[in-house]
DNA sequence: AGCACGCCGACT
DNA sequence: GTCGGCGTGCTC
C-alpha cells in the first residue's frame, strides 16, 4: 500500500493524503472522499509515509485513467506559480484543467476526429452540388484528396464543424480511423521579409536553448509576418509545438481565421473564454496529445500540456489582459517566460509599446532587442498628431471646434473619423447647480454616471443605479445639470451639428448582446459610418480602412494619476488609437484635445518615439524608486467595517516589521476606490531591491495565521494596478 | 470552499 | 417546545 499526496480545490496550502493499493503515478487525476462529499484531485507526490496519522488516512475512491496524467514538467509550472505568487496548491493546479477534468462525471467519448468521402460522396460530381453551398463544396473538394481531421478542415472555414455535420447527414462524408499524415506545413502567403524582419527570425532561430527576445515595432511593421515565418520553420522541424499568447480582446474568430488560413495544413487549437466545456475539453486534449501544433490563446492557455512545445509567442506583451485581477493573480507573459526558461526554448515578446518591464530588461540585455523600425512602411503612412489646447479654443461640451471643422472635412471626403473618449454614458456626473450636491453612488466612493437613454444614474462600480431625480435631493433645485460629457453625449452633440452624419457609437452599453459588435464592424468595414464615437473597445482590434481622423477627448487624468503606471498605460493606448487612422494612400491625423500640449508624453507621441518616452519615464521611475528598479507586493483587504480592514493590515504590517528582513514596508493605506459596494478597501504596498528579497520575505510572511473575519483579502505579487 | 456542529430568537 | 440565524472549526 502506499500513499498519495493529491492537490484539491480547497483554499488551502497544503496537499491531501490518501492511501491506495493501484499503482498511481504524479499528474494523474483522482476521486477521493473530502469531509462527506467526494472531490477530484490531482496527485502530486507519491510515497510510501506520510507524516499523518495512519487511521486519519481515507483510502482513494477512484484512480482515473480517462487521459494521461499531467506531466511532471507541468505540475512544477504550477508549483512554481503557487510559490511565487503565494496561492495553494491545490486551487492553482485544479483551475489549470478546464472545468470538465475537474468534475467527477465521466468524460464524454470523443467523436471520431477524422473524415473520408463516403462511397456516395465520392461518386459525386462537384459540378452537381448546390454552388450555393461554398463551405461545403470546399471541405469535399479537400477530401476528395485524401482524408483530413477536423482541426485541418477547419481551416477550410470557421463553419467548418456545422457542415460537416451536414455532409454527413446526407451521407457524402462518413468518419474515418485513418490517422491522417500531416503534410509538409505549407505556408501561404508568404511576404519576402524586409532585412529588419529577417534579422530578428534569423536571431530567434539561431538561439540555443532559453532566450527572451523582445520585438518591438510600431503598428504596421510586420511583426505578425515574423511570427508566422517563426511559427513556420518550428512547424517544418516535424511534430513541434508553438504557443501563441494574445490579449483577451484580440482573440476573435477573425484573428483564428486569420493564422488557420496562413498554415491551412496545420492543427490548430485554441484556447479562450468564448469556447464551450465541450470545445474547451477537446481543443485541451489536442494540445496535450501533440495533435495540436499551434496552441493559440489567451492567458490561461500557458497552463496548457504542450510536450512538444518548442516557441512562445506572446504578442501585445504590454497588455493588461495578461495579468489575472483575481484568484491566482499571474502574470501569463511573466509565467511564459519561466516557462519557456524551464523547457528551454526561445521565447518572443511583441509590442509596438512594449511594458517598461520588458523594455528596461531588453536595454540591460536580460532580454534581446529586436527592432522594426518601419523602415518597409513609407514614412507617410505615420499620422500626423497635433494637440489642441482646450484652454484656447471653443468647446462644445468636449469637442473643440477644431476638431467639429477636421471631422466635416472628413464627412465631406467620405472617410470615417474616431472620437476616443474613456466614459461611457451620458455624462460622468449629475450636480445640482444651486447647492452644489453632486451624483454619489450610495454603496461605493465613486459618481453614478448619468445614462439618459434610460434615464438612470448608475454606478460602474456596483451596478448600483437609479432614475434621475426631478430635483436635488438636498435642496430641492430642479437644475441638474450633467457635467463632462461621455460617449453618448458625444454621439448626441455630434448628431446635433452633423445631422446628416451617420454615427456609430461602440461601448460596452451598444455591444451588450453578442452579434452587436461583429455587425457594427461590418457596418464600419462598408464604410456605412461616417462618425465613431468610442471607448478602448475601439483602440484595439481591427484595421478600419477608410478611417483618417482620430479625436482623443479627454486622456489628462492619467498624467496625474495616482498609479505610476497610469502614462505607460496612456501612451500604450495612444499610439494604439494613432494607429488606426491612416493608410499608405490616405496619410492618418490624430487631433489630441488637451490642457498641457507641450506635456512631454504628448510631445514623444506626435515624434512617434517610445525610446525617448520610455527612457524618460525610466529615469523618473529609478528616482522615484519605482518598478522595475524595486520589486512590489500589495496586499489588499476589504470589509464592509473598516476598523476590521485597517486591524488586520496593522497587524499584517506588524507582523512584516518584526521580521526584520530586506524589504520596505510602506504604510496602510485606503485603496485608489476606497469603499466599493459598501465594503472599505484599503491596502499595504511591500518593496524590495531583488525579486529574491521580496520572495524570500513574502514566504516568511504568515498571512494566514492572522484573524480575518469577515474580511477579504489578497496579496498581489508584481501589481499592475493601484 | 463546503459542510458540520452549536448555541440564541420567532413560529406550527 | 422546534426551525434556522450565521459564528467557528475541520476536512488527508
Amino acid at each position: 500500500m502506499s500513499i498519495v499526496r493529491v492537490a484539491l480545490d480547497i483554499p488551502l496550502p497544503s496537499l491531501f493524503d490518501y492511501s491506495t493499493e493501484e499503482l498511481a503515478v504524479p499528474g494523474q487525476r483522482v476521486i477521493v472522499p473530502f469531509g462527506r462529499r467526494q472531490m477530484v484531485g490531482v496527485v502530486m507526490e507519491c510515497t510510501l509515509t506520510s507524516d499523518m496519522d495512519a487511521e486519519r488516512i481515507k483510502p482513494v475512491t477512484q484512480l482515473l485513467h480517462d487521459g494521461a496524467p499531467l506531466s511532471a514538467e507541468l505540475l512544477d509550472l504550477l508549483r512554481f506559480c503557487s510559490d511565487y505568487y503565494r496561492h495553494p496548491i491545490g486551487p492553482v493546479v485544479l483551475s489549470a484543467l478546464p472545468t470538465r477534468l475537474r468534475s467527477d462525471k465521466p468524460l464524454p467519448v470523443k467523436p471520431p476526429e477524422n473524415y473520408s468521402l463516403s462511397v456516395a460522396g465520392a461518386a459525386l460530381n462537384l459540378d452537381d452540388f448546390p454552388k450555393r453551398k461554398v463551405v461545403q463544396r470546399r471541405i469535399l473538394a479537400r477530401l476528395a484528396a485524401g482524408a483530413a481531421s477536423l482541426t485541418q478542415l477547419k481551416g477550410i472555414s470557421a463553419t467548418a464543424g456545422a457542415q460537416l455535420k451536414a455532409l454527413l447527414q446526407d451521407g457524402y462524408i462518413e468518419h474515418c480511423d485513418e490517422v491522417v499524415a500531416v503534410a509538409e506545413h505549407k505556408l501561404v502567403g508568404a511576404h519576402t521579409l524586409t532585412d529588419e524582419q529577417q534579422d530578428a527570425v534569423d536571431a530567434v532561430e539561431q538561439a540555443k536553448g532559453y532566450a527572451c527576445f523582445l520585438l518591438h515595432g510600431v503598428t504596421g511593421s510586420g511583426k505578425t509576418e515574423v511570427y508566422v515565418h517563426l511559427m513556420h520553420d518550428v512547424l517544418a522541424r516535424g511534430g513541434e509545438q508553438v504557443l501563441l499568447l494574445v490579449p483577451e480582446i484580440n482573440l476573435t474568430p477573425q484573428l483564428e481565421q486569420y493564422f488557420r488560413s496562413r498554415f491551412p495544413d496545420t492543427s490548430f487549437a485554441s484556447l479562450h473564454s468564448g469556447l464551450s466545456e465541450g470545445e474547451r475539453l477537446h481543443n485541451w486534449q489536442q494540445a496535450q496529445s501533440g495533435a495540436a501544433q499551434i496552441v493559440l490563446g489567451t492567458r490561461l492557455s500557458v497552463f496548457a500540456e504542450l510536450p512538444r512545445l518548442a516557441l512562445i509567442i506572446v504578442d501585445e506583451e504590454h497588455d493588461g489582459s495578461f495579468k489575472q485581477q483575481d484568484g491566482l493573480r499571474y502574470s501569463a507573459r511573466d509565467v511564459a517566460i519561466f516557462r519557456a526558461n524551464q523547457r528551454g526554448i526561445p521565447i518572443v515578446l511583441g509590442s509596438a509599446t512594449p511594458s517598461l518591464e520588458t523594455y528596461h530588461n531588453a536595454q540591460s540585455g536580460r532580454y534581446r532587442m529586436l527592432k522594426l523600425s518601419g523602415r518597409a512602411l513609407a514614412a507617410a503612412t505615420l499620422p500626423q498628431v497635433r494637440c489642441v489646447n482646450v484652454n484656447h479654443t471653443v468647446m462644445h461640451h468636449g469637442i473643440s471646434e477644431n476638431l467639429l471643422r477636421d471631422i466635416e472635412q472628413r464627412i465631406a471626403r467620405r472617410e470615417q473619423s474616431l472620437l476616443f473618449i474613456n466614459r461611457r454614458g451620458y455624462a460622468p456626473v449629475l450636480m445640482c447647480s444651486g447647492c452644489g450636491w453632486l451624483s454619489n453612488c450610495k454603496h461605493c466612493a465613486g459618481k453614478m454616471v448619468l445614462h439618459l437613454k434610460d434615464r438612470r444614474l448608475r454606478c460602474h462600480h456596483c451596478g448600483y443605479q437609479i432614475r434621475v431625480p426631478t430635483a436635488c435631493p438636498e435642496c430641492g433645485n430642479a437644475d441638474l445639470k450633467p457635467v463632462g460629457s461621455g460617449t453618448q453625449r458625444i454621439e448626441e452633440v455630434l448628431q446635433e451639428r452633423f445631422p446628416e452624419a451617420r454615427i456609430l457609437r461602440v461601448d460596452r452599453d451598444s455591444t451588450r448582446n453578442k452579434r452587436a459588435w461583429q455587425e457594427m464592424r461590418e457596418q464600419i468595414h462598408a464604410n456605412e459610418v461616417d462618425i465613431l464615437v468610442g471607448t478602448q473597445m475601439l483602440a484595439k482590434g481591427h484595421d478600419f480602412p477608410a478611417l483618417t481622423l482620430v479625436g482623443v477627448l479627454n486622456p489628462d487624468s492619467a498624467l496625474y494619476s495616482s498609479d505610476f503606471r497610469a502614462p505607460e498605460r496612456l501612451f500604450a493606448q495612444l499610439a494604439q488609437v494613432a494607429g488606426r487612422a491612416g493608410r499608405a494612400d490616405k496619410p492618418g491625423e490624430v487631433l489630441i484635445q488637451t490642457a498641457f500640449p507641450d506635456h512631454p508624453l504628448y510631445r514623444a507621441l506626435q515624434r512617434h518615439d517610445f525610446d525617448g518616452f520610455a527612457a524618460a519615464q525610466l529615469a523618473e521611475r529609478q528616482m522615484a524608486g519605482f518598478p522595475p528598479f524595486v520589486y512590489q507586493a500589495m496586499l489588499r483587504a476589504e470589509a464592509l467595517d473598516e476598523n476590521e480592514v485597517f486591524g488586520f493590515l496593522n497587524k499584517a504590517r506588524t507582523a512584516a516589521v518584526e521580521l526584520k528582513m530586506e524589504v520596505e514596508i510602506l504604510g496602510v493605506v485606503p485603496a485608489a476606490l476606497p469603499r466599493r459596494a459598501n465594503h472599505v478597501r484599503a491596502q499595504l504596498l511591500i518593496q524590495a531591491s531583488t525579486r529574491k528579497a521580496l520572495q524570500q520575505f513574502l514566504r516568511a510572511w504568515r498571512l494566514d495565521a492572522l484573524p480575518a473575519q469577515k474580511l477579504r483579502w489578497s496579496l498581489d505579487v508584481d501589481p499592475q494596478e493601484f
